[in-house]
DNA sequence: ATCAAAATCCCTATTTGTAGGGATTTTTTT
DNA sequence: AAAAAAATCCCTACAAATAGGGATTTTGAT
């Protein structure tokens, strides 16, 4: 029997992913959760087999709380469940310690697929994703003033409305900003606010 | 028995909520579409009592869907079922005729009070959804052109290049960029990204 | 054929962001 | 205590977007 904890922050997919496994007779939900940090204490007190987790989640998500994991339980597998085909997402995922990655349009027989790849050890990532970076070895970790600014960014905010907010110079939360686009290899303003908006989960 | 159709590009989630509705005795799934155009024949050839559609989605979306649904069948009541809380999405739901709206993040059950409340006439309104205007009548509808350069706002293309690839001056893209600003009462280029992006399907 | 809407273009001015450079101070880690 | 990382600030220059104004042409519908 091949236990396993959910983590997605919306209940209606969750719910909708039970039923379907309730069926799957060597598969077994043993836990929930709506957040990263729910995620990781679940995983703490209940050490399943796989962890199959959003990415985009509150409070931690998916990538932070997969460090978390890995480094605590390194023989849990851990299977990304995103919305989006993002290639930065699923390269960090992997970097995290990921071992399988799908997109939730595909169907329910992929993550049952996904799930029994993962507990032979072997990986499963997604048809869907396009091109994912194997080579990279960089892990893109943004500072928490970073990741802070480039809420505020997300939120709509100019340079000079952050800088009044924050109260620091506006030459800083430039500096700052410079820093965020170099760090994710982003070009414009519209890349980073698509960043921030797609992100809009706590960071 | 309540005769619905699902439609929503997130295969998983429709197979999720299937099986959950087949447990209960007064619903009947008798279809789904993974976009807009699909939702629309299905409803033309099966005519559910309730249809529970997904805002975003490829082809024609839910907002779309629905005007010509209703038009065609003012009896057929709509449900959306939105991964956001937005609140300009709601609105023009509720114009375009819909009966009910609920975020994903609810639960099952509360699909199932609103397929139910709809049905007696009735309208439900998800309470996670914080604001939206009632009084406001007006409709945002945007010219092809207009959305045309939205897209390309969202993929990232700055007035120049958007200029550039449709032939035609960047005062041009200037002008349609003010509207679409105005239309939208929106300011600044975040809220305008922000909305392309959120709105990253086919308009 | 006429009217309205859509699409096209230009002007000025201001604000905001990008891209380089350099520099100091504070905090954290080793 | 020394090294590394983070956070702070300033400079110049250029590109891009916003906000106001006005104007013409094309297209679609009655």
């Amino acid at each position: 029997m091949i236990t396993i904890i959910l983590a997605e922050d919306h209940q209606a997919l969750i719910d909708g992913i039970k039923l379907s496994l309730e069926n799957i007779d060597d598969i077994s939900v043993i836990g929930e959760a709506n957040d990263g940090e729910a995620l990781v204490d679940l995983v703490r007190k209940k050490q399943p087999q796989v962890v199959v987790t959003d990415i985009r989640m509150p409070k931690c998500d998916g990538i932070c709380a997969t460090k978390i994991i890995k480094k605590e339980f390194p023989h849990i597998k851990v299977i990304a469940f995103s919305m989006f085909d993002q290639s930065e997402a699923v390269n960090q995922m992997r970097l995290a310690g990921a071992s399988g990655y799908i997109v939730k349009n595909s169907t329910l027989k992929k993550l049952v697929e996904a799930i029994r790849t993962v507990v032979k050890g072997e990986t499963f990532f997604d048809d869907a994703i396009t091109s994912f970076d194997t080579t990279s070895k960089e892990e893109i970790i943004l500072s928490s003033r970073e990741k802070e600014i480039l809420r505020l960014i997300g939120e709509g905010k100019t340079s000079q409305e952050i800088a009044e907010q924050l109260f620091i110079g506006k030459s800083t939360v430039d500096t700052h900003r410079k820093n965020i686009l170099k760090k994710m290899h982003i070009h414009g303003k519209t890349d980073l606010i698509r960043f921030a908006v797609e992100r809009k989960y706590e960071f």
